[in-house]
DNA sequence: GACGCCGTTGCGCATGGCGCAACGGCGACG
DNA sequence: CGTCGCCGTTGCGCCATGCGCAACGGCGTC
């Protein structure tokens, strides 16, 4: 059984709920290796019985969550996630400035671009803009990558406090490839370069045959709330070619953390806490929430979603600078 | 009580978990209005205790699917329905076909424009291309339209099979704005338009002050797939306007049907049913799946994300045409 | 300091979720 | 064509879980 009862022998209870645990754990089975999977499948991974299985997918495609075929019977995860990830990523306002300044960049150099927070102790991917070159890194939004050896994860690592960078390189750090850093030390010490440098490089550290740059961007508290990086297949991103494109992400994270307010000084440079946020995690990316926005809303647009009471209105937006002039 | 409970003095049994479906409810009352909602707020509309959703909450941000505002004790919807969303939209493996035609179009039109398929009785947004102007329509993937008033929905709406036209226009159609059509009679006629012009044109039908155009995107079978549509501020598109955008729009879908191995013919326009389809929803964007393939895996790479065994391997992709020559 | 509202948690109880057994469907095999 | 094996689904009895109630601590307001 992959969760505790709630009660045991009424010693301890988790507040949660058993039934909706495992509805998640079946939701997060499927992956980029196996978009569709069967009932026998799922309940032998989950060690639960296969009709608690069924009946959790059942649940679960009464709402969206997952489809299945009707061929084979199988199932797959449903557009109903798409609605409430596009829902959740409104929360990052600061997507829609970076944007037009992801998608130059993108043309500019040749290579992907994505934009990326923290969540917990992983980078996940919230914006990307694609190079029009045919051969080129796909990643994609909703994607989750460690903070020790890629690009997106390094600049997030960097300017966390000391406390959390203590504990995440207190366990051990997972190898990928053949070049991942899984020293700590070693670790420190490049952060000490994302430190001094202000980008991180990560050549095949993650996934061969991919080589990124990444920059942090600050909001107006100069608190980093994203990383900006470009990536690209080996063959084409030397060495030099990488630090390179290293100084172009950073210099488009800082031209993004101006419009975010921020203004470079060395003092501001230090990643302050706020209070309370060590009651829980740090959450560099926490949104900013002063009118409720929706989806893809501008700034600058007042009032609800939708406007007036009985009048749809779109979301139609004035890109540009949100603070301050 | 929102969810019958699975037993009624034994009579009839769903087959579905009522927690699950609880925390499924709960999921879903996040929008774009109200992004962040409280425990009392989300008990009164479901009609639930505060002590339940409290527990529904604890539990799906356990799973990361929502998470707690430290200050304000509020939740918002997490990130890791964007890591979920992200997976659940590579089974529509022609966006990688279709976005650098989507933007090709974006730039020439200087209109958002977006990519669609049916979910259920709704279209849903599953790409979109932005163009370079500081004034346009901001929507966001995953966004779900009705079909009856968008430029989205009409295309996929006039190629269903007639028993399920039938069937959607026998409800009562929804009216969002003054200029929302809601006699099945003249919606027919549009349809038959859709049919004759190869576009389809909504202003102001869903929102005010939005206009936009769309046409139905088909398979090497000729069944419509999805729908691309192009859409911006009504003041700057005239009527005259959106059939030129709805020419324009209509190309483009015909570019991307060819390169899913479309080929135009008389028979082939009409919309046929496979096999086994009418015992679910007719779903006309089913999955194209033969290789598994990870979230913006271009089509062409061989073998699963990740390569072999224990070589991480990213996703680099050739773009362009796919099927046929 | 009192009040009201929030979200959380301990607890007893009723019911919902569970596993078991059996079912029908489907593809493979001889 | 019949048999076999595996799939996902469903009826059923049992009990472990999820539920609502009551009470709590925290916080903002007056």
């Amino acid at each position: 059984m992959i969760t505790r009862p709630q009660r045991s022998a009424r010693g301890e209870r988790s507040g949660t709920i058993q039934s909706v645990e495992r509805a998640v754990a079946v939701l997060k089975l499927f992956g980029e290796a196996e978009p569709e999977l069967g009932v026998t499948e799922l309940a032998r991974r989950l060690k639960l019985h296969k009709s608690t299985v069924s009946r959790l997918l059942s649940t679960l495609e009464s709402g969206g969550f997952v489809q299945q075929d009707p061929l084979s019977g199988r199932y797959r995860l449903g557009l109903q996630l798409a609605t409430l990830a596009g829902l959740a990523l409104t929360q990052y306002e600061f997507r829609d400035i970076a944007r037009p300044l992801l998608q130059e960049l993108a043309t500019r150099s040749g290579e992907t671009i994505t934009l990326s927070v923290l969540d917990g102790d992983v980078a996940v991917n919230i914006e990307q803009a694609l190079a029009p070159n045919p051969v080129k890194h796909l990643g994609w939004i909703g994607r989750r990558l460690p903070l020790h050896c890629t690009a997106a994860g390094k600049p997030l690592l960097a300017f966390l406090p000391a406390a959390q960078i203590d504990r995440l390189l207190s366990r051990p750090l997972e190898r990928f490839t053949a070049r991942t850093v899984t020293n700590p030390m070693l670790l420190r010490r490049e952060l000490e370069h994302v430190h001094a440098q202000g980008f991180a490089i990560a050549q095949e550290e993650y996934e061969v045959e991919l080589s990124a740059a990444g920059a942090p961007v600050r909001d107006h508290r100069g608190e980093v709330v994203a990383s900006i990086t470009v990536s690209g297949p080996s063959f084409r991103l030397p060495l030099q070619r990488m630090v390179e494109l290293g100084g172009a992400v950073r210099a488009t994270a800082d031209r993004i953390s101006a419009q975010l307010g921020h203004r470079p000084a060395g003092a501001a440079v230090m990643a302050t806490t706020r209070p309370h946020a060590q009651t829980r995690e740090a959450l560099p990316a926490a949104p900013v929430t002063r009118t409720p926005a929706g989806p893809g809303r501008a700034v600058g647009v007042a009032g609800r979603a939708g406007g007036a009471k009985g009048v749809r209105r779109p979301q139609v937006g004035i890109a540009g600078p949100v603070f301050g002039s």
